[in-house]
DNA sequence: ATTAGCACTCGACATCATAGAGTGCTAACA
DNA sequence: TGTTAGCACTCTATGATGTCGAGTGCTAAT
């Protein structure tokens, strides 16, 4: 096991590359308020945490960088979270500020602000559509054969998609139809809508509408679910502020990697509750093998989830961002629930 | 004026830097089949086109490379479009493959499929949403004290927005207010829609709704306008795969600039009409002076536009992008034109 | 157990030489 | 007189060489 002096060595040598984003040597860290010892000694007890494999060089005579192992070491066991500054509780909280009604335009300002106060990529995920119900469908003719199908939930949420409707077609039939899809599928989860439209719905529409046929197999189609659930971004960017990130075509690589849709899973392990460490190459996608990704779920009501990650270098400010992400995910919870209450 | 043979060797030294990032030799020249002169001769001819501005060298023995006069003379007198590879014309006519019924959604596989054949950004602004006229409203309660409205155009787009609801207040008068707002303001464009708001409706409300103040007020804070016309961007990281741009920062700034909406305008001249191109300082924006932009508009029926842009290198492959936007601005202009009719 | 001291290593940086691509100019040529 | 071959010259890119300094590992003294 590791020395109290080794894991103090350590703990500052962590730090300061983490703030410097140089190689730390024996001299600069002996010079430290908090090191008592002489540069000869540290020399020696960072020969043993490179043999033990928390600290790595970058050439044979260069100062000592953590290796993943030591990151994920100091991670577990040497963070010690440091309160925020009044300054950036301030702006977090701003996020509340002006009392937005909608839950996306509160997710969005997270994602923001936390890009702003983090200086890394922010990705934010709202809670599952699918897990909102239906409060009202409506259809909005434009054309003689075109129309516009809107759903609402019960989250308010809009979804709305343009469709074709069979030629010559009744007006009335359509309103007919909508009456009685309002009545049957009231309070149905969007998951289960088009399961739900086919099976309760189709024998009494046969009854009452004309042709519910064509009209109903366009329409069902237009009744698409929200293919993925929406992701927000903050300071996409930011990536290019990293001294870390040189290589123009990584840097592309990874932004490509974080905007592609059919990639967020990987990085935000969507099902997981509380705070996640993903370092370098504990990443699943190798695009992000030199980046650590900082992940946390956050709770609306009893019900739906959301998640929020922080994408940066491996030499990632763990502390700062896991307090602001610790702040955040309750006041997003708090704040949030007591939206959906008073719907 | 410049001779034929200076207009020979001035647009073939501009193909070939386009073509090949480097700096053009008076011997490279010299071995290209449609140069019939010798090295010295274009030697000759180089320097004089040097001294008229139209060449730089960027150091003592290098080649030459185009000055922005250079490009702007090749610009307006060389540019002999050649047509496009069949492939390409298949692929950029795939945008309409799908019936897509929606106007965005065509804007957005744009934008798109015009990143992916040229290898520079896109950017797309729709037709102006404030142009379309109103074909329905409504507000959806979500609680005691919340609601949303719904607008939706003659054009298949809706907006909405979530508002607080005063409280206590009985369902049969949002239904009333309803009612009258879709009879008196159906087919007003959505600019006009909040002076007609106050004009017409207000005295009529005061008659049949009570407590019509409140409801009105919030819920006239609802109807807020689209703020911008919705931007549609493609390939916004193929910037990253020009050669012609390396310095980190610059390139932060330009993607910076061109995601910020409010610099839209100052990139898309949304008034002016046919193509367009601006070669470095030319640009309005400064962190666009290495950039050259292309525009081009297309008109939906007779009364909308939209527009088009792709931001490349000084260095732009202009016969193409021409050619393309060219081919493009008609098949959007003919094919959302059909839609709308359509409706 | 700690530390001062020292030899050693290696990257960063500057200097220098060389090769090669390109130019401008001059003189010869058709 | 317009064109071109030839040549001296310029400047970059490249690689070799040397020096400096920050850092290390090891040993011996405390």
């Amino acid at each position: 096991m590791l020395t109290e002096r080794q894991l103090l060595i350590l703990k500052v040598t962590v730090d300061d590359f983490i703030q410097s984003a140089q190689p730390v040597g024996s001299n600069q860290l002996s010079k430290k308020p908090e090191i008592p010892f002489s540069s000869a000694t540290i020399r020696n007890e960072m020969a043993d945490l490179e043999g033990l494999g928390f600290l790595e060089k970058t050439h044979t005579s260069s100062g000592r960088v953590p290796s993943e192992k030591g990151y994920r070491y100091y991670v577990d066991h040497l963070l010690t979270p440091r309160p925020l500054p009044q300054q950036d509780i301030v702006q977090l909280r701003s996020i509340f500020d002006d009392k937005i009604a909608e839950t996306e335009e509160v997710i969005k300002r997270s994602a923001m602000i936390l890009s702003e106060l983090t200086n890394y990529t922010s990705i934010l995920l709202g809670p599952d559509v699918r897990k909102h119900v239906l409060k009202r469908l409506s259809i909005v003719p434009l054309s003689s054969d075109t129309a516009v199908a809107i759903i609402v939930t019960d989250g308010g949420h809009v979804e709305n998609r343009v469709f074709t409707l069979p030629s010559g077609l009744d007006a009335g039939d359509i309103e007919k139809m909508v009456n009685i899809l309002n009545e049957r599928l009231l309070g149905v989860p969007l998951s289960n809508l088009h399961q739900r439209l086919e099976q309760e719905t189709l024998t009494i529409l046969k009854q009452h509408v004309n042709r519910y046929g064509e009209l109903f197999s366009t329409f069902r189609k237009a009744v698409v679910m929200p293919q993925e659930d929406k992701v927000f971004y903050g300071g996409k960017l930011n990536i290019l502020n990293q001294p870390d990130f040189h290589d123009l075509h990584k840097i592309r690589e990874l932004m490509d990697v974080i905007e592609e849709a059919k990639h967020i899973p990987m990085i935000l392990p969507v099902g997981s509750q509380g705070l996640h460490i993903r370092i370098g190459s504990e990443n699943v996608l190798t695009a992000m093998e030199d980046c650590s990704v900082i992940t946390v779920s956050y709770d609306i009501g009893e019900e739906q989830t959301g998640s929020i990650a922080i994408v940066g270098p491996k030499r990632m400010d763990y502390k700062r961002v896991v307090t602001l992400l610790d702040i955040l995910s309750g006041d997003l919870s708090n704040e949030l629930t007591r939206m959906m209450r008073g719907k």
